[in-house]
DNA sequence: ATGTCAACCCGAGGTTGA
């Protein structure tokens, strides 16, 4: 099967903060939003203990890039799942940041970037770095007149608007311009962030709210989960939306799922 | 409310990371 002759595909991205703590509410999430491609970030689980056969016996066939406490990042998909890619480059591959498969006929990966902790932090370097191979991986391995999707935990809110309060956000990291210019290099080879698109200046798309302090009630969050298609598939994308009710209730992953909703 | 959560150390609550 092909997304090409596919009447319609539902994409989604969730970083779940821990699978393993997750679960129920992943499993209830997919069997009532039925996506048919999805993105996890955050699985912090090895690769012995991500339940493959729970997903398959809701339909899906799993790829999964664990190392345990930290990290860990899968694909689920339900219009076929092949070729995947474990192997990037030296930076992108010292932690479970990123895998790769093929769905649908199209190139999915599963992204979670390095967060970066402060600006005069060596994890903001790396960060950098690891933004900088992406590209570089994307230049040498990707073609993007193809139909390619890069989806995941960014960790970079791209606009001012993007946050509730840029002001609140001054000298920290995931608004800073070398952050957002690295986003922009990884559009810039040929993708596009839907839900910006269609939105282009709606305020409070937010799919991440700290725990702390009542930000999600306040709706004080920020827009660093996102989808990101080539230009051939983003002219296929008829909606785009923030799934806020994942974000509430009992036991809910600080990340709300974003989805997009392919259709020829 | 200095306001949370999760995994790991282990067998309570501190540490780490987000």
């Amino acid at each position: 099967m092909n997304f090409r002759y596919c009447i319609q595909v539902l994409f989604a991205t969730w970083n779940v903060n821990s699978l393993n703590a997750r679960l129920p509410r992943v499993t209830e999430w997919l069997e009532m939003c039925e996506p048919d491609v999805v993105c996890l970030q955050e699985t912090k689980m090895a690769d012995d203990a991500f339940p493959a056969l729970g997903f398959k016996e809701l339909g899906y066939e799993a790829v999964h890039k664990g190392e345990g406490r930290w990290n860990g990042v899968a694909i689920l998909s339900r219009v076929g799942l092949e070729k995947p890619v474990f192997d990037f480059s030296p930076e992108l591959d010292t932690q479970a940041r990123i895998v790769g498969a093929k769905c649908g006929g199209v190139d999915v990966f599963s992204v979670y970037v390095p967060n970066g902790r402060a600006l005069d932090d060596d994890h903001y370097q790396f960060k950098l770095r690891w933004f900088a191979e992406l590209r570089q991986y994307l230049d040498s391995n990707c073609d993007p007149s193809s139909d390619l999707i890069i989806a995941g935990d960014w960790n970079v809110a791209p606009e001012d608007g993007d946050v509730w309060d840029i002001g609140a956000f001054e000298g920290f990291t995931h608004v800073s311009e070398p952050e957002r210019k690295a986003v922009q290099s990884i559009k810039d080879w040929g993708l596009m962030d839907t839900l910006r698109a269609r939105f282009p200046r709606q305020e409070g798309l937010f799919s991440y709210y700290d725990y702390q302090a009542g930000r999600f009630h306040k709706r004080q969050g920020m827009r660093i989960d996102y989808v990101l298609s080539t230009h051939s598939l983003a002219e296929r994308a008829k909606v785009d939306l923030v799934d806020r009710n994942a974000r509430k209730g009992t036991k809910p992953s600080d990340h709300a799922p974003v989805l997009t909703y392919f259709e020829d």
